[in-house]
This record gives structure tokens, sequence and C-alpha cells, in this order.
DNA sequence: CATATGATGGACT
DNA sequence: GTCCATCATATGG
């Protein structure tokens, strides 16, 4: 078994699509209050900017930006069409941008991850979690094993936006099983 | 307080 | 691929 990694708020500080891309193959650890722990590999992200992405809701003044203007490694999360969406912050502070969570390969567990709505249901992640910092949090936490190596990542267009970037800001590992759409 | 708005999910063609 | 139920949130008066 490879080591087990914490990861830093160093990881998070960085580029939101490289932090997108390298937090694919990467264990999401969620403690729950009754003393379960659920592990899924994150399959697939989203990397989300500022003013001048139109698929971000922080390209309109309000509390989702001032949240990923915040310095890399606190959590977002928001509501939309009754689902709560967890994002990562990343960059230093100052900087809009954010990595959404779209998919997990459940672990040690049973229930629908393939979706961003999905995988909060399963992980039990609500509005609580809401500008928590993912770096010294006990409830939820990501490991590295250092299977990202062997990972092969796919680039696609981002999901239900409007209007997307030039360039691909979705990534998921190719093969997986766990993808919410190919 | 009223109301517009989806970074969805699931059902259906 | 299209349609749409549904509801927490953000924003403005």
């Amino acid at each position: 078994m490879a080591e087990m990694k914490r990861i830093g708020r160093e990881f998070f500080e960085r580029d939101a699509e490289q932090v997108a891309r390298e937090l694919l193959g990467m264990i999401l650890v969620r403690k729950l209050k009754d003393g379960r722990e659920l592990r899924a590999r994150i399959v697939e992200t989203e990397a989300y900017f500022g003013e001048e992405d139109p698929a971000s809701r922080a390209c309109k003044k309000g509390d989702l930006r001032e949240t990923m203007k915040l310095e890399g490694g606190r959590i977002l999360v928001y509501g939309v069409h009754n689902n709560w969406l967890i994002n990562f912050v990343t960059g230093k502070k100052g900087d809009a941008e954010a990595v959404l969570l779209r998919a997990l390969e459940p672990l040690n567990f049973q229930e629908k991850t393939k979706g961003p709505g999905l995988l909060t249901r399963a992980l039990e992640i609500d509005k609580m979690f809401h500008k928590k910092i993912i770096i010294d949090c006990e409830e939820i936490f990501v490991l590295d094993d250092g299977s990202q190596k062997e990972i092969e990542v796919i680039e696609r267009f981002r999901i239900g936006v409007k209007r997307d970037l030039k360039k691909p800001m979705r990534f998921y590992i190719k093969d997986s099983k766990y993808v919410s759409k190919k």
C-alpha cells in the first residue's frame, strides 16, 4: 500500500486548473457524526474562475465571489435545484477561483456519487461546511495515495453551463465507471 | 418580505 | 438529446 499523505495548503494555493487535474485519483475522506468514515476516489472535477468566467457564479458580485477570493483550501458549498455542490477554493487570497467536485468512486460504501448533487448527498455534505478550512478539518479532508501518476486525464467542456470558456475546464479519469457523463 | 434564478437529476423521446 | 419539478439562496424594495 502506498503512503497516504494528507493534502496541505500549498496544494490548494495554486491555479484552479492545476488543482482540478491533480485532485483526480485522490481520496476524499468524510467522517460522519456516528463514527463511520466514508472514503471515495475523486474521478471528475471542474475548474471555475471569477469575473472573466461567464459560467462562474463569481462573475457576479456577492457571497460566492467573495468566498472564491479567500485563500486556497477553503470549502465552498452552495445550493442549486435543491442539491448541494461542494467546491474547494484555490489560488491565493484575492484570486476568485475554485474547483467543483463532480463525481466520486465510492471505496467503502454504496451510494450514488455520479454527479455533484448526488455525491454531496452520499457524503452528507451541506451548507454547514461552507467556508470551512479543509486543511485541518476533522470531518472532511483529502488524502493522496500516490495513484495519481498512473491516471490518464480526459479534458472536456463543463456541463450544465450556458456559456463556457474557450478552453475545456472539466477533467475526469479515463475509463472510470463513476464519471457523471462521458 | 417577494421574487428570480439555476455549476441538477431523473424521466422520457 | 429535451423537459421540468423543486427549493435554498441572493438580492432588492
